[in-house]
DNA sequence: TTATTTATGTACCATACCGTATAGTACATA
DNA sequence: TATGTACTATACGGTATGGTACATAAATAA
């Protein structure tokens, strides 16, 4: 993307902003407009850029966009692989919900929900670059999440016979769903309640399962 | 809304287009484009009115969106009510699934996903009133489906102690999570292998629960 | 110094946007 | 026939849109 090399002395005049603080008021832009919804004099004001140097940096809209996107996934990718980290399985999981939960209603007011669900889902109608980035991110959290079972598996904390892709599927739908409710305006409780039952269900099903 | 008293003589011109025909075609194009991605113009192409027509008989952009969704909210009660009615609990399952998967990649390349998820979620951002009609929809869909497997329980078909809320939200998620994966472009084989995986998540747990 | 390179601001362009005004027409009731 | 309503068709108004030209500023390279 944006060639940043640390080494290469930088020719001509330095730019006065940092990439990543600009393209995070960026993403909670677009996060609390939607793609559509957000134009380029908001994305400009949000950041303190100029236009210009806004195209400059980053092309244009869509690519201003995408860059974004990566930039929450990456983030995003970063949170989960702490919480799926945790030791036990079940605080694992635990923390999962939790991270999400926090990430969906961070800001109270700006950015409710999940940025991917919430500005790239209406997209992959017309733009098969945003659904193919939109796939791919699913994919991933898909088999991050029966990775975590499979270990919980082979170390004995469930039952050997358990489908970890199975498990893994029931927190995966948990969370597109808290997202969904989350930008709805769901209260803080009614999320954790639907996060504590996916918990409570994955509690019943790992161990006994075949 | 538009006032159509089938009792009232109706005193001048009538219409020549018919409200629910526009407005299906008016729900098409949203849905495609989503809501800040589809102009008034686009929908007078769309519906084959001209733009005065659709300022008169929807009033602007914000309410003819609102119309369409509602349409579409009757629409999809209306399927999952017949779904629901199929007499035993799996086979009723098994029906909701295909409903909402065929729904959800109907006119293939045009309206694919959820109508809610697609266009209604992003502007729940910033406006309350649509917000406020998405938490309605969804917790309209909680009830009904907790009722489904409160009918199922009282008619013996599963145990007694089974929580009719907790079954219900493992196909709820189920739904919202193939309505995501839907719009992104998932084929028809991985969205059913996720309707499946959810059913046998409530076979696996609906008999034995505590 | 001077040239080169890149960033910054201001102003701007062409187009698209939402919504409406206008002007005439078709169909209903009174 | 008179009147009220809703249609068709076109054009427009004011603004917002994505994107850019241009002059200037700040850094390095020669």
């Amino acid at each position: 993307m944006v060639q940043k090399n640390a080494d290469a002395p930088a020719r001509g005049r330095p730019r006065k902003f940092d990439t990543d603080d600009v393209l995070a008021r960026a993403r909670d832009t677009f996060w609390r407009y939607g793609y559509a919804g957000t134009s380029m004099d908001q994305l400009a004001a949000a950041t303190g850029l100029h236009k210009p140097s806004l195209y400059g940096a980053f092309g244009d809209k869509k690519q201003l966009y995408l860059a974004a996107l990566d930039n929450y996934l990456a983030d995003i990718r970063v949170d989960f692989a702490e919480a799926l980290a945790v030791p036990g399985l079940f605080d694992s999981l635990d923390a999962v919900i939790e991270m999400s939960i926090d990430r969906f209603l961070r800001g109270a007011e700006n950015g409710q929900g999940c940025f991917m669900m919430s500005t790239a889902i209406p997209e992959c109608g017309e733009d098969p670059e945003i659904a193919r980035a939109v796939r791919e991110a699913m994919d991933m959290l898909d088999r991050a999440m029966a990775r975590r079972f499979q270990k919980a598996m082979e170390g004995g904390e469930i039952a050997d016979a358990a489908d970890p892709a199975a498990l893994g599927s029931i927190m995966v739908a948990a969370h597109y769903d808290i997202a969904g409710r989350a930008r709805a305006g769901y209260a803080l409780a009614e999320l954790r309640a639907l996060g504590d039952r996916a918990l409570e269900l994955v509690r019943v099903l790992a161990p006994t399962r075949n």
